[in-house]
DNA sequence: CAAAACCTTTCATGAGCTGTAACTGTTTTC
DNA sequence: GAAAACAGTTACAGCTCATGAAAGGTTTTG
């Protein structure tokens, strides 16, 4: 049965909503709070997400990017503003769907089935900066053509594309390839690392993993530093 | 650039529409001959299809069905009855966008932006009777899992999928593995065939490959002899 | 049943992924 | 600026797995 995650602060509007879903022999999940919705959502899990655009506090917009960004589905969004400029915004962050409520039962069945038949299947499909990565096969699909990666390469890629930040410690990368922290090859790492590098160039990936001297490794966008963290570097003792 | 296929039958809305998208950066190819659709959509091999739903002599439903079960494209339906029958209709038959006219610019610019980022990199996923399969990697995908097949299967598989009718000559099959039909090893492609039977069992598959005796094979869902389509055979044939 | 067509299993070969090892290059620290 | 720590590369041998050949089994057809 596919899970549905309905992200609404209005009561009533979530009960029905909730309802209808499940009337519709969907199993739904409602979210209440919302200062840390993809989290939550993170470890719900869900097959899809009904986002209510206008929540108290936080911005539904930012909600739908952070989503897009770090999780692999959909999101149907929802608003009783009928502006364009909703409508257009959500759409470019990546929504998946836009409806305004109210709507007839009808309307929102259709989409939500649509939006789940459309991703079936895709349930696994990793959203990388620029390119998609499928969790279970290491297919990654980029510039319109699709490459199968090695087993290891392919854990590495996906190891830094769950961590949020795109930085991945290094016995993170052991543990991904190998299992185990405990014993860890280093250079056996750098070989795989050398490795995807050379299969991303191949493939004209502009994405760089660059090193995190004495941590690990990032993979980054382009040529963009992100080095504001940097901020927070251990200082010695005066 | 992305091309994007029209196709509607009025002059004026046509002209319209195209200018429309080819203001915005995409290249468009209008049809105005509605017999062969599905035909010359194949020979185009567009990125998204703007489909009217209300052509004449033609159904537009059917259109849409026909290449949603064929071609790997996206379809955004457009209609100027405001029915909620249709958009359910549409949706249902695996329409990927609706909109009805007349719509203002921006949202049918922002749906038809959305769906092709939807569709990046997917330009290669075949869509079968209830799964996909990725042309340039083998990747299968069926019942929200995914798996690699070996290259073999995937052609064979892949050669069914491009037949409409998903029955290939042992001859195509082995011209397809080998790229020659001159000497033909018959029984590497039995046990190329066996192989890949063996793989569709084990993921739970419920087509089957069986055999058209003194042709070839075809490619089946489920028992039904899918005859059913043949409704729908050509009128102007002998 | 007998022939033709179709199917399956087993095995050696070869391609490509992998970790090891030896080596080079770069940055930090004093 | 030199040593040390860290990072990156290349070559190679072992291993896994897809593949085609061979050989024998099963089903269909008349």
């Amino acid at each position: 049965m596919k899970r549905i995650a309905v992200v609404e602060d209005e009561p009533l509007m979530r009960e029905e909503l909730s309802l209808m879903l499940r009337k519709a022999g969907y199993e739904t999940i409602e979210i209440s709070e919302f200062n840390h919705v993809t989290k939550q959502l993170e470890e719900i899990s869900p097959d899809l997400v009904v986002l209510d655009l206008n929540l108290p506090r936080v911005s539904g917009f930012q909600i739908c990017r952070e989503i897009k960004g770090r999780s692999p589905f959909p999101v149907l969004v929802l608003t009783s503003r009928d502006q364009m400029k909703d409508e257009l915004h959500a759409l470019e962050l990546g929504a998946d769907e836009y409806l305004t409520k109210p709507c007839r039962r009808e309307r929102l069945l259709a989409r939500v089935s649509n939006v789940l038949k459309r991703y079936e299947g895709r349930a696994n499909l990793l959203e990388g900066p620029g390119f998609l990565l499928d969790r279970q096969t290491y297919t990654l699909y980029i510039n319109n053509s699709s490459t199968v990666l090695p087993k290891n390469q392919g854990k590495l890629l996906e190891t830094f594309l769950a961590r949020s930040d795109r930085t991945a410690a290094k016995d993170e990368l052991c543990t991904a390839l190998w299992g185990t922290t405990e014993f860890i090859d280093e250079n056996a790492l750098q070989v795989n690392l050398t490795r995807l590098k050379k299969t991303m160039a191949g493939l004209g990936m502009k994405q760089k993993i660059i090193p995190v001297r004495g941590v690990g490794y990032r993979l980054e966008n382009e040529e963009e530093p992100d080095w504001g963290k940097d901020m927070f570097r251990n200082k010695e003792d005066p």
